[in-house]
DNA sequence: TGATAAGCGAGACGGTACGTCGGGTCTTCTA
DNA sequence: TAGAAGACCCGACGTACCGTCTCGCTTATCA
């Protein structure tokens, strides 16, 4: 599951003496270090460097620069999103979401995050980075669960009238914009309650754009009833 | 309806010479030209004083940072957002959406407004500075397509069986969140269809949340069938 | 004896409110305080200005800029130096030499004399302002001092074979500058000692150009002999 | 006989990149053209580094500040001051004194010395940097005349009665301090007439005071008669 | 007595330079 | 070749003064 965040790889068994593996993980640790005591804006590629015992040279020739530097110190934390499986769609999206919220509120994520997002508004080459290494890690976790559900007969399969095509990037959005809108714009605590609300209000729209589509089946959760007790 | 966003106010009728409100506006509207030219990390204060005309120091002896400088300026674009009476709680959500998101698309707030959030997530000052220039501002037009809705008779009243209660917040961080992510995390365009499926979505949630509570009445949107020929 | 120092004056009896005496005794007196305590590079209008209690305007409004307003709160330093009958020309040296000797030492001339002598350099007003204000000042002195020697027959007069035309110029050089080297270059103490050893030196020299010319006559101090127990 | 003056020196065999001696030089020559075109108070770092095609940070790695830096520039031109052995005191007095004055009356000399040495009455380092770079380079001119003089026999030895003693400073502070005097604070030529005047005056000064000690002795220059047609 | 003409304190203003900091590149030596 | 060290160029930072300019107010002379 641990995809791998690989800095400028350069092919192996060249002449010349090879890179140090351990500049590699010493590198990111002191990023995510340096990130949560002074922040995104406040960090330096020479403060990186010295916290990594390892001089700025070495920086460099693996990270063009910081902001990808940051992408890969920050993307290894987003493979911690799991998706066990616990018996409904309801309690997966309710585990998932609040895992994701807490790894938005470590120091290192919260303030990384934006920051990168803000950058590769003018920087190609940074949002494909970031699609790769965060984004599509999380889109996968969409995927697991939709399949999942359907797996259950908790949502109707893709062939099914009622299912929404092309509908697995809107609930990401829907989902990952909520969460990271609650935790870093409205800057509200993303607990149990809020989860829960969210969850039911997701939950009711599947369900109500599949009974639309066919009338007398299955919602998801077994219907608009609660399946909580 | 237009706030003021004034920066570093000074008592008026006091002695010396007063700041000259051309500055003021001079200032903020180099600023956008320079975000949409350069985009938010490129912006220089010397610059954009520069643009204004104006000294280095008249910036800052009105807003102590760039950030705070940037949130001014980008706030009072947040004044263009209104709300309509379309007739439907549906046409209005959807006409807000792509308000919303046609804002967001333009260069100057789409470089600007993640990066704000970034540096707000160490800055409780310029947290509580964009809470007020500019979320505020959006949820504003939550309460207001509630109330309406709810005089419509699209959704319950407070008092209602299924009024959902504290739902302004977590209908508003939907909203913006999923609109906000797509157009910005995901870098995917927000068009005609995609809100629509969006807000299918969103009213299929509501109705649900409704229904639940009290069976038989009307969801929004006068159910769950389509009001859209 | 004290000649006006006066900032760019302005006729009486003109309309409008006069300027304030006390203003211009504050500001030269607080210049010099700024002098003492934070020398001549330190020193600024607008610390100056509030030292003494008034505006910049009414700074600005008196003299040009920091340079004359430097000169004017100097100047007025250099009217204590005089140069009382002590009997002999060796003591009136002596004397006149300690007493400058002793206003080089003063922090706000130590700092100031120097600093705009050297702007004079690429200021012609002002280096004319410090002719007329301290150099014409001590000038003075010689002229005194030679009349009075001649007067007593220690040196000879104007018509005289002996007599060096033009001398004084050569002389108040050698006494300014030997002292001021001393004091601010060297940075060596002027002391009685130092000052006796100098003044013999100049002594013999005006008395071997008065023996060269007029073999017999008296030197300057009696002649060669030391007229001291 | 070229000291040398050199900035902020680093141990050499460091590990690192070597500081650029062509920087050096570049940097001192940019300071002396500037000092031309400029003086003293209107040259800025920035444009000594722009000139010199230099980084303003490599000029602050090598000097404290514009005092150090500029003493440094002008020290080399003291360099130039040579006493070549005319064969008689007086003659190698005034042609060192002509030197002197023509070194004085170069727009970078004339700018920057009283400047750095108004400077260095607050600064103690600076003081110091003069004074090993720019007053003893004179001093030594002093010595070595008085040395040639002795051998000639034009001055008693030091061990002779009426050797003065302690006199080279006196000596260096009266040349020295006259020279600058008239050519910065009296802004007057010193040209071939003033200078035998002087040296004539200090010749006589010096004969004086042997004679007194030893009479009968020759003094400076073959007695108090000139030997000049 | 009221118009006119400064002077004055306060402080904003356009500039210019400061000295520092960080980014990203380069050069040297050592492993 | 990698790597540590550190010098280098560049450009922005936020501050400090400069000398000028508006303000509202005061204080004089002149009509």
């Amino acid at each position: 599951m641990c995809s791998r965040t690989s800095p400028r790889p350069r092919a192996t068994g060249r002449p010349g003496r090879p890179r140090s593996a351990e500049a590699d993980t010493a590198i990111l640790e002191a990023t995510r270090a340096a990130l949560v005591e002074l922040g995104w804006s406040k960090l330096t590629m020479g403060d990186v460097a010295t916290r990594a015992g390892v001089a700025k040279t070495t920086l460099y020739r693996r990270w063009a620069n910081k902001n990808e530097l940051v992408v890969d110190a920050v993307a290894v934390l987003f493979d911690e999103l799991e998706l066990p499986d616990l018996g409904s769609l309801r309690a997966d999206i309710e585990h998932v979401v609040l895992q994701f919220a807490a790894l938005l509120q470590r120091p290192e994520t919260k303030t990384a995050l934006m920051a990168v997002v803000a950058e590769s508004t003018r920087d190609e080459p940074l949002r494909e980075r970031i699609r790769a290494s965060i984004v599509d890690r999380q889109k996968r976790l969409v995927l697991e669960g939709r399949q999942r559900a359907q797996e259950r007969g908790e949502l109707p399969t893709d062939r099914d009238p009622g299912a929404i095509e092309g509908t697995d990037d809107l609930i990401f959005d829907v989902i990952a914009g909520a969460v990271v809108h609650r935790a870093l714009v409205s800057a509200e605590p993303v607990d149990q309650t809020w989860v829960q609300r969210f969850t039911a209000l997701l939950l009711g729209g599947l369900g109500a754009a599949a009974a639309q589509a066919a009338p007398g089946a299955r919602g998801p959760s077994g219907g608009p009833g609660p399946d909580r007790p």
